[in-house]
DNA sequence: AAATTCAGCAACCGCACGTAT
DNA sequence: CATACGTGCGGTTGCTGAATT
């Protein structure tokens, strides 16, 4: 997978939507505005068609971006932060029998997000990980010195995590607690786009 | 108190897949 | 069947706030 190179997206993209040239396409942070707009939009018409969105909507965004910032954070039945321990059980559980199909996992998580998930896999249960491998590379050079195979499976790029779930689950009865997470204040909570649903009386979607 | 490092997360990109024409 | 287009997915980046030095 060669993907070092390829991007450097997200300062650029910070840039230009600063300028906001006229008929270009806006990238970065969203803000409460189009929060808003898309927020409305979608109440009155449904999810779908995510290009039709972008356009009808007047947002300068691509249908990509209108989709992610839905499923991501507006969307009223998404749960964000504090991830529970049975939740966290069930994502180690699944991602040993799916891998990385984040999607799929999330399908057993209501209201939790792929990229949620993916994100606290990643920072939390993978560094976890990292950290028990390099314990467990000690420790064999103490005891044995000559096996190989370490139990730690850091998950290639399409393989999947067979032993992780095991792994960490013992791990996580000892060391391993996840704090409970803020979500984040930086943002704007999405309750404070609700009040547009009612004042339009609208009730069609969700 | 200031500087530096680390961790968490939102959002981007490219690719793959499904459907329509 | 071939091509175009829309959508979804997974990997990755870089900003930001918290923690540490």
């Amino acid at each position: 997978m060669e993907t070092t190179m390829k991007k450097k997206g997200r300062v650029k993209a910070t840039i230009t939507s600063q300028k906001e040239e006229e008929g270009t396409v806006r990238k970065g942070p969203w803000t409460m505005e189009e929060d808003f707009i898309l927020f409305n939009y979608i109440l009155n018409h449904g999810e779908g068609l995510w290009n039709s969105v972008a356009k009808a909507s007047g947002l300068k965004r691509t249908g990509k971006s209108c989709r992610l910032r839905w499923l991501n954070y507006l969307r009223p039945d998404v749960r964000r932060g504090n991830i529970t321990t049975e939740e966290q059980l069930l994502i180690i559980q699944l991602h040993a029998k799916l891998g990385n199909r984040w999607s799929k996992i999330a399908k057993h998580l209501p209201g939790r997000t792929d990229n949620e998930i993916k994100n606290f896999w990643r920072t939390k249960i993978q560094r976890h990980m990292k950290v028990s491998s390099e314990n467990m590379m000690n420790h064999q050079h103490h005891c044995s010195g000559n096996s190989q195979s370490s139990g730690m499976t850091t998950q290639g790029s399409s393989g999947k995590a067979i032993d992780t779930a095991e792994s960490f689950s013992q791990a996580k009865t000892t060391t391993f607690n996840v704090v409970e997470q803020q979500s984040n204040e930086n943002y704007w909570n999405v309750g404070d786009l609700w009040p547009v649903h009612l004042l339009n009386g609208d009730h069609h979607v969700i």
